[in-house]
DNA sequence: TGATGTGAAGCGGTTCACAGCC
DNA sequence: GGCTGTGAACCGCTTCACATCA
């Protein structure tokens, strides 16, 4: 246990280590040990014990973890005790489908609504979620405790979107513009870019020799082993 | 010029690049140096000089990139001076959305078709593009020159849809089926996982301190200075 | 002079290896 | 004996600094 700065890859990996935990759960386990849950994910085991220690010593020597216990440190460390209220903002195509597709998870995210500008959507309802008009953002979003925003507009608004949402005290974005944005510095901003990864994977089929070029080095010796890419 | 491994963490930046150079062209720039392509993005110059040289001196001492030579270049590289073929696996709400997503249709990625399993979806059409079923997608990939497959399914049923689509011969797959998959090595597989990326939203406003841990060190001096994240 | 291309240094994340504890 | 927690080694990406060249 130490207070250093945590990465974003290390958060990144509690969220698989949760999820993880929650079906051991269900499975009936009662401890796991960081060897146990790296071969879920092909990870290595010393990993998994320093991105937990980083938060605490949740592990018994000798025994593992204790499933139960550690899904309860993981989901208070990730905030997920509380419930969160998401403001999808473009009832375009993406935006609806991301409404519905958050709503289906049964996890602790709830769309409190759509926002758009265009007069002809305001007021429609889409699979349980009202379409409000951007310029009440402010408003709703104090009447409804959202507290995160996902940008789901074309690319050219999303800067301004960006803004006014930052504007109203919202501190965690989720941009799905493709196109990088400034924001404060107390603002997390987190780009999801379809694009580059299409474009990345373009990159990989044009490639004379076709094989993952990540995984050359290490399968030199174990071939046709089937891999599990890291998160 | 070297012939190392490219990593991926460079050809999403050639991406990144190459929209800022399509700008630029439009602009009606001739010229464009690293410094100032750097500044587009808060990115190191030094970054971007190496990242084109993997590839070759594309750069004229003195003067900078010639920006369309340069875009021609890239363009090559991420090898999409070809038409690239989606299939678009789950013809859900997300399924839908994406098949209609511009990002997949504005450039050189056009889709070809939704597959699904449920014999009501089968045969209907979305957005112009036909509903098939999953059991003939080793045919139609074959007939219409699929080579790119995105999953759309829910989490149980990801890896098996991802063993029908690379044994039909397909090499770039993008999945955003919350799950890790395990895939033969000579398949290139990107997964986008929201959920992931949600709690790590919540990670951050869980945080007492509520600032952008990531950025504290670099702006101890400059504060309140706008941030563009990097990719 | 001004900007590229690149070896070397710096830095952050991963893996190793083992002491410490059950 | 078994497994955690962690300093140290390792590795890869980023940044610096400068030789190089138009």
């Amino acid at each position: 246990m130490k207070s250093e700065k945590i990465s974003e890859l290390t958060t990144n990996r509690l969220s698989v280590y949760l999820r993880c935990l929650n079906d051991l759960v269900t499975e009936g386990a009662k401890t796991v040990s960081s060897d146990g849950l790296a071969k879920r994910f092909h990870l290595n085991s010393a990993q998994i014990r320093k991105d937990l220690a980083y938060f605490g010593e949740f592990g018994v020597r000798g025994v593992g973890y204790y499933i139960e216990n550690l899904r309860d440190q993981l989901t208070k460390i990730l905030g997920l005790e509380k419930e969160h209220r998401v403001a999808i903002i473009g009832a375009g195509r993406l935006g609806t489908a991301l409404a519905d597709y958050y709503g289906f998870t049964q996890t602790n995210f709830s769309v409190a609504g759509l926002f758009d500008a265009d007069s002809k959507k305001i007021g429609q309802t889409i699979g349980g979620v009202e379409i409000f008009d951007i310029k009440n953002f402010a408003d709703i979003a104090k009447r409804d405790k959202i507290d995160v925003a996902v940008i789901a507009v074309p690319a050219p608004f999303a800067q301004n979107v960006l803004e006014q949402v930052a504007e109203a005290g919202i501190k965690a974005v989720m941009n799905f513009a493709p196109t990088p944005l400034r924001v404060e510095n107390d603002v997390k901003l987190k780009t999801v870019d379809l694009t580059i990864s299409l474009e990345s994977l373009s990159y990989f089929l044009a490639q004379p020799n076709g094989s993952n070029s990540k995984n050359l080095k290490s399968n030199s010796n174990r071939r046709r082993i089937k891999q599990v890419e890291k998160v």
